[in-house]
DNA sequence: CTTTGTGCAAATTCTTTGCACCAAA
DNA sequence: TTTGGTGCAAAGAATTTGCACAAAG
């Protein structure tokens, strides 16, 4: 279980100060595998946490993708969306309702382009687009 | 070659009137596939156009990734970059130099993935991190 | 003459910054 | 008591919108 006792240790394993604030942000990335905004982070949590103001979400989110606990992810021009799953994944977005699936793959991948040499590839992000089972049935 | 007429003859193959800016900027993404952001565009235009504004190249740019002859990428939450180069390919992004590559690789991947059945999947977007080769040796 | 395109200025929206207050070591 | 965290309000920056004028068919 991602009890706020892991999470909070998990924090510190990391080197950050386990906060109210950080381990409610932590918290929901673990138990929310929805790729959420800032935004939609802030409107969960601050029924909750009312005195809770959207820099410091800004500012925990920051912190945490520089320790690599959680991924930033851009999809659209408008708005950053991160991810508590910090296992190599694809993403697949349906461009009807929006949706953002996970998608696990082999990943054997290999970051060897021959018609590109010298490139020092250390990580990918990788974007499928389409539409989703719910929508294409409608 | 791409002359003028010949960017004219393609905007009109796609049903898009060949304005004095639109050709403008179309020959532009032809001959800078740097992937230019609309403020680099339009610094490198202003020059030769000085009436030339900002909204404009926002218009045509949408129009021209509606009708699909121009592509649009997201690499960073601040800018939206254009691409001319409608063949598929990847891109590589050099984290020191922000320079975007090309990267044409064999597109025999298969969009299917046996954990995410049901995916009607379209296009994909593929981006690799890292050093370039000049950052690389620096 | 009617429709479409252009471009200025203002508005919008997501994100960052400055700064004062608060909390923890 | 010193360092680090929080959160408000204001600033910033990329993009969009409203609208009037210009151009094209």
């Amino acid at each position: 279980m991602n009890s706020k006792k892991n999470i909070s240790e998990l924090l510190l394993k990391n080197g950050i100060r386990p906060s109210v604030q950080r381990i409610a942000v932590l918290s929901y990335l673990h138990s929310h595998y929805t790729h959420p905004t800032v935004d939609v982070i802030y409107s969960d949590l601050s029924p909750e946490m009312p005195t809770l103001s959207r820099t410091t979400i800004y500012n925990t989110l920051k912190l945490f993708s520089e320790s690599g606990i959680v991924k930033c992810i851009t999809i659209d021009e408008h708005h950053q969306h991160f991810d508590g799953n910090i296992n190599p994944h694809a993403h697949f977005i349906c461009h009807n309702c929006g949706t953002i699936e996970d998608i696990f793959y082999d990943s054997t991948e290999k970051f060897n382009f021959p018609q590109n040499p010298n490139l020092h590839i250390e990580r990918s992000e990788i974007f499928y687009y389409g539409l989703c089972k719910k929508c294409y049935n409608i």
